[in-house]
DNA sequence: GCGAATATACTCGGATAAAGGATGTCCGAGTGTGATCGG
DNA sequence: CCGATCACACTCGGACATCCTTTATCCGAGTATATTCGC
């Protein structure tokens, strides 16, 4: 059980976004040489962010992907939901009712919710809630100037290169 | 990512282990039968928690798992990291430092942890808390008393029929 | 009858396959740009 | 010289392989029990 790699990158990303403040969008193939990550995997991650209306991407010459929202109102739960899908990390397979079925099932116990289930679901529901706690702009701004001048400088380097 | 399927198997057995409070040893396979599951894979799950030092097991007849300590001192928590494995459930790549190796390289930059792997750090120790706040005992005695005479009729039985 | 040796059946434990999801790759559809051609 | 047309290069988007983790299975090592044999 390990968050995908696709969780980071998307993240990153976004946090490019934000520092480089460009209007223009910005192509995933230039981000992915930023970071030196796979370029056509990179995209499959960012049409996920798309789909779920983080980004807006444009095609065609000077086409690319930028972000949909003030970064303010972009989590890093939205991020990770994009990424991963909206399933729980804990599904409760209600193993306690199997084993049962033969001896005359009691279903007014298994109305209550599994116990089991429950302690897990506030335990995810704590973890949900610091990720929504902290935005997208939140950690662009954490960084010290020393980053946010590299990263322009980088894609500066990158854009007239190719 | 998801929780894998072992975690709740875990924990259902230890919250049975409880509900029994048997002095003897229960064979993996007996609790594989109370809630239809592979008694293999269930034993290896076992052996988890077993190499955790949360079960102690015997073999030969009469043999079996049983709670190692007191429930009150056995964490969700515990139970987690002993089937999953103690690895962090994310893992910075350090993507950030990509990229700048023919730029000269800024070391002092990346002495500072990344904000992106600290967020998710704390997400995740949220996360940690609440499972390490609730133990085997509390969700054995959340419980319905339906519940324990059940796992008890069913164990009975199950014991008498093999 | 009593004790020890022994065969036995039962348990855990780790090494070995199959399935599902994440990771990585490829090619096609669509679009804005720039060049070209005509007036 | 100006405008419209057209070909092009560049981008995203989804369909297709590959690898690794999880799930599942099998067989061997060890042990307490029950039996059996001898005294």
């Amino acid at each position: 059980m390990r968050t995908s790699e696709g969780v980071e990158w998307g993240l990153h990303c976004c946090l490019t976004l934000v520092w480089l403040g460009e209007t223009d969008p910005v192509p995933s193939a230039r981000l992915a040489a930023m970071f030196e990550l796979s370029p056509t995997y990179l995209n499959k991650v960012l049409q996920r962010l798309t789909r779920a209306g983080l980004l807006t991407s444009a095609s065609g010459p000077r086409g690319g992907v930028r972000l949909a929202r003030d970064p303010a109102r972009i989590t890093m739960m939205d991020v990770v939901t994009a990424v991963e899908g909206p399933d729980p990390l804990f599904a409760c397979a209600e193993i306690r009712q199997q084993g049962v079925s033969g001896e005359g099932a009691h279903p007014r116990e298994f109305t209550r919710p599994c116990g089991i289930a429950a302690a897990m679901r506030r335990a995810e529901l704590a973890w949900r809630r610091e990720l929504a706690a902290r935005t997208v702009a939140d950690l662009a701004q954490d960084a010290p100037t020393t980053t946010i001048t590299r990263v322009r400088t980088n894609y500066a380097r990158l854009t007239s290169t190719t």
